[in-house]
DNA sequence: AATATTAATCGTAATATTGCAATATATAAA
DNA sequence: TTTATATATTGCAATATTACGATTAATATT
């Protein structure tokens, strides 16, 4: 026990968890705040706006590129990181999805 | 090590994080994609539809309950589980912003 | 009060995540 | 090819999560 049973869930939940789960994390919506509010997207300056140490950001990044939620790209010898979109489109429209299923169900019961 | 450093990030970003963490799991997916197909909401009908025992069920309700996605209240002799709007909003705005950002700015440099 | 039913909690084993120092890799410049 | 710089990977310790059997708590019915 201890590890998730991921077979016995489809693939989409499956996928909508991996999305949802890469931005639970502090240092993640970090991550995707500080892309969004800069012009540069260099690691090394993500590096140093975080709290935390260079392998560590380096983790982070790996999950949330894992996850498809931003991409990477050589620049010069340094590399940068931006948001990509369509990883955001999908939990974004899981979410709108719940929104508009509660407007039309109005199924609060509770 | 091994616990994550809360104290470094602002309130924001630890609360959004809480919200994509609870959904961060593929059965805590499948009990809000229940909630919203289904009339009822009893829990025991949740751990009938889950792959799940029973215990690991409430666990797992308890933790999207205290991430403020869904609330619980006594029907008779069970508990009937509902979608909290307000906590879903919240995280649906994140992503509205990221979504709303990266038209403004294409920033895709990668 | 005794019983049945429903859901939460406890205890615990298995696994995953977080964080960092040390090291490795990769690219650019000299 | 050496050196410098930037990022990734490794290894490991601390902590958190997942899952479930056993038990408990709480309510409803008899």
């Amino acid at each position: 026990m201890g590890a998730t049973k991921t077979d016995s869930f489809s693939d989409r939940q499956n996928e909508l968890a991996i999305l949802a789960k890469a931005l639970g994390h502090p240092a993640r919506i970090a991550i995707i705040e500080f892309l969004l509010k800069v012009e540069t997207c260099i690691c090394g300056d993500i590096v140093n706006e975080l709290p935390l140490a260079q392998p560590t950001v380096s983790q982070h990044l790996k999950e949330l590129k894992n996850a498809g939620l931003i991409k990477g790209n050589f620049e010069g010898t340094s590399i940068c990181y931006c948001i990509n979109e369509p990883g955001f489109e999908k939990i974004k429209d899981f979410f709108q999805d719940v929104i508009n299923h509660l407007e039309k169900k109005k199924n609060e019961c509770c």
